[in-house]
RNA sequence: CGGGCUGUGGCGCAGUUUGGCUAGCGCGCUUGCUUGGGGUGCAAGAGGCCGCAGGUUCAAGUCCUGUCAGCCCGACCA
């Protein structure tokens, strides 16, 4: 039996043998089945289900976490996605220093307030303390600006178009992972333009492409809107968001773009020589998506079986079990081989899983990694010229004929792709409560939908723009105004804390 | 960073109240047979300085102090 995993582990890009089994004994399992049904206790779910998928394991630093294999893949196809809709609209990737002088941090002085409290220090190197400290980076606006300020000298440097993919800090007072860790992957874009309206329009743009991303790649809908000022990036002049809903009915914030205006310009510095001669500073604007995505991919499709990934970014699109005693296994695989093959080469990601674990075994696990297809091929399969196809967000059960069984695939693939695009839509939808007008109608709501075992969701408000109104909300139900959406259901006319006329209508909901 | 709970083979736990001799159980793991289209069955094995550091004691998984980590709840964030 080791002899045939030795044999198979050199096909390492096809043929894919595990080494050990992830997952728990029968018994086991239902016994934690008990404690972590995604709707009885929301957070323990999450643990378990990103754990026993594979994709993470806790290091031995406060708030790290180790990418594994699966995990970094997700990261590596959702930076796949964002990368050419950057470089489709004229970014070019660069990459700066992590370490950031005390000095740069002190420029612009919302920016250090805002983050001083969670930045790691680097004091000592060489034996020899430091004349100034660094900071490990939080975010690179002060770094870039600094050098934005020697590389633009005319008009004709603008704009500036540049991302990074980097690791950044941020001492979090409470860590969980993927959605809040110490250090966390990400990518921020940074740009610099002669003009407000520009600037304006690339903020816009990047939020468009974000949007784009989330709903197209990742299958999650979200709300494109502008934040408060209270939860407006520290720095930033405007900032907006996408937020997305998780099964919890929780918002998550998958996404923020700010126009930074002049703020950091003026701080760093950063003048250009304008057609008519006289110097100016740039209007900037900085974007950035994290690995936070896949916390929200997790949170967003899964349920009591464990993950479920949407094709386009799933590491493995198809997982291939073959079926049946020893003595047919030859005759199966006589077939299954060239299967996997032509899957392969038509840009399938497609494993074979020939674990000597009995089917059923290996279905639990698969679904609990979230692969979109399974396809079985047993004695009786191959008899009939057909394998059996099962979908991850149905469970549907088909038998294919193996005549034209990768145009078969591609078309399920994108019709699953779409189908947990919809249903993350209805889910939303579904959990949108447009009918609050008051502070007591919030809280009845809240109050009823946890009575009842429902999700208090999200609610449409009206707000009068003052901040002690957005405090009040939050005192009393750990409501935040998650944005402003650019397309309300809606427009509520009095604001929900004080009645008086509302500026805006706003989400409101609990967030990560 | 405050309040509560928990740290015992890879995972989940019992044992701690009333200190005592070789620290148990289930799963997983190893080997062999068996089974194979929804978490097969049987048998034999391997594996633990009881989170860490001090202290009390003839004796500490068990008592005391400290510390670290994790979870839940509150104030800050992608």
């Amino acid at each position: 039996m080791g002899g045939t995993a030795d044999r198979l582990r050199p096909l390492w890009d096809g043929v894919f043998v595990l080494p050990r089994k992830i997952g728990k004994g029968a018994d086991q399992m239902s016994e934690e089945k008990k404690t972590s049904l995604q709707t009885e206790d929301f957070s323990a779910w999450y643990i378990d289900t990103i754990q026993k998928a594979d994709l993470m394991d806790y290091a031995p630093v406060r708030g790290c976490i180790v990418f594994k294999p699966d995990g970094y893949e997700l990261w590596e196809h959702i930076q796949a996605g964002l990368d050419r809709r950057f470089k489709a609209t004229g970014h070019r990737n660069a990459y700066f220093p992590m370490l950031i002088p005390e000095s740069f941090m002190q420029k612009e002085k919302e920016h250090i307030e805002g983050f001083n409290p969670e930045l790691p220090w680097v004091t000592e190197a060489g034996g020899e303390k430091l004349e100034e400290r660094l900071a490990l980076r939080p975010t690179s606006e002060t770094m870039i600006g600094h050098m934005y300020s020697k590389w633009i000298q005319s008009y004709r440097d603008l704009p500036m178009l540049l991302n990074q993919w980097a690791n950044v800090f941020r001492w979090e007072k409470r860590t969980l992972p993927f959605l809040r860790t110490s250090e966390f992957l990400w990518q921020e874009g940074h740009t610099a333009h002669a003009t407000q309206e520009e600037a304006e329009a690339e903020t816009l743009q990047m939020l468009d492409i974000y949007a784009d991303f989330a709903e197209n790649d990742m299958a999650m809908p979200v709300v494109k809107g502008k934040k408060t000022p209270s939860e407006r990036f520290a720095g930033a002049v405007d900032t907006y968001s996408i937020e997305g809903m998780m099964k919890d009915g929780k918002a998550l914030q998958a996404g923020t773009s700010h126009y930074l205006g002049q703020n950091f310009s003026k701080g760093f510095d950063i003048t250009f020589l304008d057609r008519d001669n006289t110097h100016k500073h740039v209007y900037t604007t900085s974007w950035g998506v994290s690995t936070r995505m896949i916390g929200a991919l997790v949170m967003v499709h899964g349920d009591d079986k464990g993950l479920a990934l949407p094709p386009k970014l799933a590491p493995t699109q198809v997982i291939m079990i073959p079926i049946g005693p020893p003595k047919l296994r030859e005759k199966v695989m006589e077939r299954f081989e060239p299967l996997r093959e032509s899957l392969a080469n038509a840009g399938i990601r497609v494993r074979a899983d020939l674990r000597e674990e009995t089917p059923g075994w290996k279905f639990n696990e698969w679904e609990m990694r979230g692969v979109p297809i399974r396809l079985e091929l047993g004695p009786r399969d191959v008899e009939a010229n057909q394998c059996v196809l099962v979908r991850r967000d149905t469970g549907e059960k088909t038998p294919a004929s193996l005549e034209n069984i990768v145009a078969r695939v591609k078309m399920l693939l994108d019709e699953i792709q779409i189908n947990m695009y919809k249903k993350a839509h209805a889910f939303l939808q579904a959990n949108c409560h447009l009918g609050v007008e008051s502070m007591g109608d919030l809280q009845r709501h809240i109050a009823s939908s946890e009575s009842c075992g429902a999700l208090a969701g999200w609610v449409l408000a009206g707000w009068c723009g003052d901040d002690e109104c957005e405090a009040k909300v939050k005192a009393e139900t750990k409501f935040t105004t998650r944005n402003i959406p650019f397309e309300a259901p809606v427009h509520k006319t009095t604001c929900i804390a004080c009645c008086k006329p509302a500026k805006h209508t706003v989400w409101l909901a609990r967030a990560y």
